[in-house]
Parts: structure tokens; sequence; C-alpha cells
DNA sequence: AACCAGATCAACCGCAGCACG
DNA sequence: ACGTGCTGCGGTTGATCTGGT
């Protein structure tokens, strides 16, 4: 603990301490959590509450990681236990180290025996809150051994650890081995690690046996419990953690043992150690994020000692879990999981900001596919994309895997980071809230991933493209609603009946408006891909309605407004010279947004939108481009004076479905123009476009997108209709 | 327990836009 | 004008997970 590092972790720990244990008295509770699906066998039993004090806990050593916990067991616990063992106690074994059997030794001369796993309550709450303290599920513990020194007994100095392949094979190593002690002794009986760098320092009075001397020692008290760590953080045999229980020289000592493993064939139990953690760390962190707050140095000063210690505990965990992640059944968990822990080992083990990875000079590493490294990131890697970035900050990402020490694609690290690693992602699931925005702003401006990922903090364009296109989009086809155009499937076929001369006219000059896309040349398709909604811009000075509608080829072919900028590339679309006053509308989920457009809607999201800023904002936006954020806040669909849709259409979004869907929903955005003749034109055009049939707005502007389709693909419209026909006979 | 099919999601691919020389 | 390299984006793939039989 004397490096600088060490020093940085202190102070980490310190804080994590303070921010998460303000009130010392109080317990943590470990809730019902593992009641989780994915938590299974023995654990599913930890339904109750676990309750543990962390503040109890203080550290005895960092090399080995030894941690005591005061008052682990009450006295009726161990007493309890005694009597479970006392009348079944035979000569303590040890493990043979060639066969793994168990067989007697003089190293060892107390007796003992096991008791079952939950043999009964008392035992279940203690083995719960061994796992609640370690943060290792109750599989990869063994049964609890009760132990029993008598005068003159005693176990010689030995490690935890297999020196055998058949028990590492069978359970793995045991990693974390809790040693509770159920009886006080008067002299002698002390747990002794004679390699331990604190044994120097550590002061002892006459009260210390003269084998206490000969290393770092813990007195037996009854109830406190003994933590130690008997593997590296690099998951090597820690021969620090030698640790022997010195002779019993007046009283009798009784304690109980629990060895848990970290066995790499028990994924679920590592998903619950990962998990157990992170819940751990995200329920005291809501009260007070950790990056948030700063330490009170009377606190400081009052709770160090605990600070370091829990903290301290928590990374000496993390230290040793870690490395489990190198088995492939830790990189078989949901790598949010892993990640985040990995995440959090990092704020506690800082990346050394001395230790760089220096590539052999010569041709970039990036690009030659047939040696970079491809497939899932490791831990490892991320790691050094971690420090990379920490110590040089983001861009040029072809540097990255040379100066990083990676065998991997610039762009493969790009993704990585941009993806998965950036420190600003949430990895939860999506709120329903966000489920409602992916849906609406689908609906305005179709498969634009990128562009609705920045409207949701923490999320990124890969994430709300997955989560759709397994999630939303099922749950929309479910509802009958096409999620290509958020319209009932049965509007649509009217629709394509009238577009092509075999209905309604009225219903299909509306379908012919919002419904028909082209699909960058790529695909032919009979609705659009990302059929975005049509908006309806009002132009404050003017009072007239502009009706944009972006990304779709009709408004395009016959619009002057739209065809330079086009919509298709509205990101960059700019309205320069002018002010655009735009109602206020609330920022749901990010504060990037400062205004927006007011919306009388049904919808959640305008729903909220009344409840905040009534003043409307005025932005003077001469070379600024157009802001996404503000339009696509903006509900974009009909206004009042847009041809209103057919009933079937709002009886499909009435479901009882937590979808709620906003079709009938009213935006207007009020446009201020200082420019309006520009504007005053397009006016002239868009009205076109909306009271135009297709037809009519194509004579006004040569052929239009819709009849280009129509006479393009003729033949794929019947042929779709034979197929539809087919389908709902 | 074994098998299978569907679901999930991290990672990849290829293209386009942009900056720069 | 052209080539090159970097980045952003949307579509797709494929390994893994999950749940049912």
């Amino acid at each position: 603990m004397g490096s600088s590092s060490s020093c940085h972790f202190l102070a980490l720990s310190l804080c994590f301490f303070l921010i998460f244990f303000p009130d010392l008295s109080s317990s943590v509770k470990i809730p019902g959590w593992l009641a989780d699906k994915q938590t299974q066998g023995s654990v599913s039993r930890l339904k109750k509450s676990v309750t543990f004090n962390p503040t109890r806990v203080t550290q005895l050593s960092w090399s080995p990681r030894a941690f005591l916990y005061k008052g682990f067991l009450s006295d009726e616990e161990c007493d309890h236990l005694i009597d479970l063992a006392k009348d079944k106690l035979e000569k303590s074994m040890v493990a043979d180290n060639e066969s793994g059997k168990s067989v007697e030794s003089e190293v060892r001369t107390s007796s003992g025996m096991f008791l079952s796993k939950a043999q009964d309550e008392v035992v279940a709450a203690i083995e719960d809150r061994i796992a609640a303290w370690t943060f290792l599920p109750i599989e990869n513990g063994e049964s609890i051994q009760i132990l029993h020194y008598e005068n003159g007994q005693k176990y010689e100095p030995h490690f935890d650890y297999f020196h055998d392949k058949v028990n590492q094979e069978l359970g793995g190593h045991r990693v974390v081995t809790v040693l509770m002690y159920l009886s006080d002794v008067e002299k002698g009986g002390e747990t002794i690690f004679p390699n331990s760098e604190e044994k120097i320092s550590q002061p002892k009075d006459e009260s210390w046996s003269e084998c206490a001397r000969n290393g770092y020692a813990v007195k037996t008290r009854k109830g406190d419990a003994l933590l130690f760590y008997s593997l590296h953080p690099d998951a090597t045999t820690d021969p620090k953690s030698l640790h022997g229980s010195c002779p019993v020289i007046e009283g009798e000592k009784w304690s109980a043992t629990k060895w848990i493993h970290a066995s790499a064939s028990k994924t679920l139990n590592i998903w619950w150690a990962v998990k157990t953690v992170l819940d751990f760390v995200g329920r005291v962190a809501k009260h007070a994020p950790l990056h948030h707050r700063t330490c009170p140095r009377s606190q400081m000063k009052s709770n160090h000692a605990n600070a370091v210690n829990w903290g301290s505990h928590l990374h000496a965990f993390l230290a040793t879990f870690t490395p489990l992640q190198k088995d492939a059944s830790f990189l078989s968990l949901k790598c949010s999981s892993s990640l985040k822990l990995l995440e959090l080992h990092h704020q506690y083990i800082p990346p050394d900001p001395h230790h760089h990875h220096h590539c052999p000079m010569g041709r970039p590493l990036c690009c030659d596919k047939s040696n970079v490294k491809r497939g899932l990131w490791t831990p490892e890697e991320d790691a050094k994309i971690l420090a990379y970035v920490s110590d040089h900050g983001t861009g040029n990402w072809t540097l990255v895997p040379k100066k990083a020490g990676l065998n991997r694609c610039g762009k493969s690290c790009r993704l990585r980071w941009t993806n998965y690693l950036r420190p600003d992602l949430k990895h939860d699931g999506f709120t329903p809230e966000e489920e409602e925005y992916i849906i609406n702003l689908h609906k305005a401006i179709g498969s634009r991933w990128s562009l609705i990922a920045k409207q949701l903090p923490g999320r990124t364009d890969n994430d709300v493209k997955n989560y759709w296109n397994t999630k939303l989009r099922k749950k929309l086809l479910k509802l009958g609603i096409d999620p290509i155009t958020h319209k009932p499937f049965s509007q649509i076929f009217t629709d394509f009946g009238n577009i092509s001369g075999l209905g309604n006219n009225n219903a299909g000059n509306h379908f012919g408006r919002r419904n028909i896309h082209y699909n960058n040349n790529k695909k032919m398709m009979l609705m659009s891909k990302s059929e975005p909604s049509t908006i309806v811009l009002n132009e404050s000075s003017s009072n007239n309605n502009v009706i944009m509608n972006p990304r779709t080829g009709f408004v395009q072919e016959n619009s002057n407004l739209y065809s330079n900028p086009s919509w298709e590339f509205l990101p960059q679309f700019q309205v320069p010279n002018q002010e655009i006053i735009i109602q206020p509308n609330p920022n749901l989920f990010s504060d990037q947004v400062n205004s927006s457009c007011s919306s009388p809607s049904s919808s959640t999201i305008t729903q909220l939108s009344s409840t905040v800023q009534q003043q409307p904002q005025i932005i003077t936006t001469p070379s600024s481009p157009f802001s996404w954020s503000e339009f696509l806040l903006c509900d974009p669909i009909s206004s009042p004076d847009f041809p209103q849709e057919p009933d079937n259409d709002q009886g499909m979004f009435s479901s009882t479905d937590s979808l709620t869907l906003a079709e009938n929903e009213t935006t207007v955005c009020q446009i201020n123009s200082t420019n309006e003749k520009k504007f005053e034109n397009n006016i002239g055009s868009d009205d076109q476009a909306i009271n135009n049939t297709p037809a009519e707005a194509s004579s006004s502007s040569g052929s239009s997108f819709v009849d280009a389709i129509l006479c393009q693909d003729s033949e794929m419209s019947s042929k779709l209709f034979e197929l539809l026909d087919t389908s709902f006979d």
C-alpha cells in the first residue's frame, strides 16, 4: 500500500466509503434481487434481505489481502454452530498434494466436521451473509467446516489453494477463505500469516503467543470473521496467503471455515457475483454518484479507517475476481455485465499511467485483415483501449491499435469504444419511455439509428438498432402495425389499392404523400423502409403552414424547397439568416436540446412537454445548422388542418399495449423567417403537395416520384396483390 | 440430458461524406 | 480534379443465449 497507485486507490476507496456509507451506524441490506430468474439452485433461497454491516470490516493486511469483520456472527449463532458440531467431530484431514485425497497429517491436529449447506435456517443465514460479504455466490462455497482445537492443537502454516490438479479441476482454486471464530481463546490459537508483509509492523504485547510473533496474527474473538484471498489479482497463487493456527495454550478454540472457489465451469455463479457486486455498488451509488460528490474533510478523518477498509475489500474482491474474465465462461456472460465489472475494476485499480504498450515499428496493424484479430473483445483488450483513451483521449483510431498494443483494426477499436467502452453508455435495458421515444422517432425519421440514439443519452445507434430489430419491430407487428410505415396493415392495403388506382382517391392521396418511398436505389420496396411523417412548420410571419416531409421522394421530386438541401440530408439542413422561434418542448432525455415544439398531443412525450418551459426561446441561427434535436422533439405528425387519418388508424393505436403511439398528434413548429421570400415560394409548392393528388402534384413539376415507382414496378404491384389476396383468403 | 429453433447482441461490412494534400 | 485516410452510418452476420420439447 505504499506505492502512489495505492495512495490513489486509498483516496478512492475513502471516497467510496464516505459516499456510500455516510451513516456508519447503518447496515447495508442485500435485498431480494437474487430472486432473478438467472439465479438458480441454492442461490434462489436468498429471497429474503441479507443484512451485513460494512463498517465493521477492517483491512488487516494487503499482502496477503485479509479483512476482519467484527461481530460477523452473533453469540447465539456461534453457540448454535458448536452445538451442531460437537457430537460429530472427527480428526481433521488435509488434502494430499499429489492425489488431492483427504489424508491424516501431523500438521493438523484439530478435529472437525462439515455441516451441510443450508443445514438449517441459522446456517443458511450465515451462508447468505458470507455470500453478501464476499460477493461470491453460495454455490461456489464449500460446506462450512467446524473445527475444534483443544489445548496444544494447531494447524501448521499451509495454503488454502490446491497443489493437486484433481482438486483444481474439480472446483478450481479456493480463492477466498472466510474463517469465523466461534469462541474466545484465553491464550494462543491465533491465526497467523507468516509471510505477511505487515508482520513486522504489527505490535504484539504479552497477550500474544510466541507462535503469533512469527507472522501477522489475528486473535480469536468469538463472532469475528477473517476473510483472506489466496490468489493474486492475476489469478496466480499468493504465497503470502500462507496461514496457520497457532497452538491453543489456554482454553479451547472453535472456528468455522467457509472456502470459496472460483470455478471456471460455473458460469451462473460468476454471473451471480458480477450481478451482486454491480447491484451493490449500483444501489449505494444511487444515493450519491461516485463522481459527483466530494468527501468532507471532517468525515474523512473520522471515517478514514473504515473507508479504507471497506473500499479495499471491494477492491480486493475485484482484483481477485477480474482475472476470472480470462475464462471462457466469463466471456460468455453478458458482456455488459463483465464490462461493468471491468469498469468498476478500473475505478479502483486505475490503469498505470506509466505503463504504455509499444508496438514494433513498421506497417500499421490496422486493415491488415489477414493478421488482425477479430471477433469478441477480451477484457484485456478492453483494458488496453480504456487505458489508452484515458491517457490520450479519442481520435485517430487507426493509430490506436498500434499505440495501445492491440492487434486489432482501428475501426474495430473505434466501434468497441463507441458502442461499448465509452463511460457514458448505459448498459441496462431500455425503459418504456425510451421505447416509446424510439418508436416515435422511427415513425418520424425512419431507421436513422444514429440520430435516434443521439436523442437517448447513453444509447448507441447499435443499441437502438438492435432493440428495434429484436423487440420493437415485433411488438408493432403483433399489434398489427407495419413497423415500416407505422400504420395498421389494413390501412396500408387500402392505401395501396388507392394509389394503384384501385380504391378511394382521397386515401390514395394521403398514402402517396406519406408512404411511398424508394429506398436509396438499393431495393424497390412497396413501403418506405424509413418513412418519416410530415412535419408542419408554422411560419409565424405569414401564418402559412409549411409542410415538410423529410426523406420522402415524392416531396423531393416536387418541391423546390427540399430539393436543395434535401431532406435526405436534413441534419445538414440550414436555414440561413433567420430567427427561429420554437415553442418550448421538454427535453425528456437530454439537456442538449434547448428548444422544441408545442405539441398538444396525447403522447407521453408531448404530455410532458406542457410541464416545462413556457417561454418561447429565440434562437438566432445565421450560420448554425438546423437542429435535429429540435426537430426530433417536435412530434412530427400532422397538423389539425391536415387530412385526418382514417378511423381504423386510431383504433390500432389505442391498444392496451404499453406502446402509446401518437398517431393523431399535432405538432406545430413556429418559424419566424427573415427570409420570407424563399419560404413563401416553398410554401406554395408544399401547399400543392398537401392538396394535390399525386397526379396533380406531378403535373406541377413534371413526373412524380410515385408515378415513377408505379410505372417502373407495376408488375411487382400486381404480384403483391396476388400475394395479399392469398394471405387473407 | 439432448436437441432444436428462435432471440439476442456484439461485431463486422461496405458505403458515403468529409478533410486534406 | 483526384487520391487518400478517417469517420459515421445503416445493414447484416454469426456466436451465444434461452426456452421449449
